[in-house]
DNA sequence: CGGGGTTCCTGGCCGC
DNA sequence: TGCGGCCAGGAACCCC
């Protein structure tokens, strides 16, 4: 499931693929999700950004001079299972969400088995349409991002520690599998509401730790992550807390537990992440 | 406005 | 072999 290192593997391939492409025609599943895929439609791709999970494809308006700033973002996010990938010929495929044609005869594929990827395209910089990302936390890589403000952010809650990582509030771009293993790698049970200045600042360098860790190592694939030119990711052989259920602890040997925890499952160290 | 519950989706897996 | 049931889960959405 595509994290903030997936995303930006993806950014990465993606960005000199299709960057100064004009964009010709679309097609788009009838869902809300995906169907303003067909608004790129005339525009010039300018560049592919990311904030958090959230690709942001700069647009260039047909008339507009290129070098200047995007008037628009094609904002793609990859939900669960989406991939994207830019191809010379058309494939059947049956998950096919959306698709771009470019003028120079490639298309760009939105590709999502399980739907829970979501397609818009807005005004530069008006992200009002989508809520988490309208309130997207700080990049993790954000030089400005230093312990007592993380700790200051973790605190603007009472939610469990864990609830409130995914909420995108005090950081952008940490799903369930790094959360789980920043928690894991920084003691924190992730159940507790308050966490104190000396381990959010250290939880904040496990979560650069994690993110940058799985970036050299091109994402985590677990099932349905792929790059642009369909490779897997190789992180999932480094994962010392999520999915070890049951399996002992890389520190200790305790076996770890999996519980729910508001609503996602969560694996721990009933001991090294003890309350 | 924050927080909690619900919903969207379908392949893979398990048990019979 | 076939099939019903269950699970995974990010973020929008609704409601209090």
């Amino acid at each position: 499931m595509p994290e903030l290192p997936e995303v930006e593997t993806v950014r990465r391939q993606l960005e000199p693929l299709v960057s100064n492409a004009k964009i010709i025609d679309a097609r788009a599943h009838r869902s809300p999700k995906f169907a303003p895929a067909l608004e790129a439609i005339g525009s010039t791709v300018a560049n592919v950004h990311r904030r958090g999970k959230y690709l942001l494809v700069g647009l260039l308006d047909p008339g507009q001079a290129p070098g200047g700033p995007p008037s628009r973002e094609l904002i793609v996010h990859l939900g669960m299972t989406g991939a994207l990938h830019v191809d010379d010929t058309s494939p059947s495929d049956p998950y096919e969400r959306a698709s771009w044609d470019l003028a120079d005869g490639r298309t760009l594929w939105f590709r999502d088995i399980r739907r829970f990827g979501r397609i818009a395209v807005v005004s530069a910089g008006d992200h009002q349409a989508l809520p988490t990302l309208h309130h997207l936390g700080p990049e993790p890589f954000d030089p400005a991002l230093d312990g007592p403000r993380f700790h200051r952010a973790l605190a603007a809650s009472r939610s469990r520690v864990k609830t409130h990582l995914l909420s995108q509030r005090p950081i952008a771009g940490v799903g369930n599998i790094y959360a789980d293993e920043a928690l894991w790698r920084a003691g924190i049970n992730p159940g507790i509401r308050r966490v104190g200045p000396t381990r959010a600042e250290a939880l904040l360098g496990h979560i650069r730790d994690v993110l940058a860790e799985a970036l050299d190592h091109g994402g985590t694939t677990l099932r349905d992550y792929r790059t642009p030119d369909r490779s897997t990711g190789q992180n999932q052989f480094r994962l010392d807390c999520y999915g070890r259920s049951g399996r002992p602890c890389r520190r200790c040997a305790t076996p770890l537990i999996s519980r729910e925890l508001d609503q996602r499952t969560t694996t721990s160290c009933p001991n090294c992440q003890a309350r």
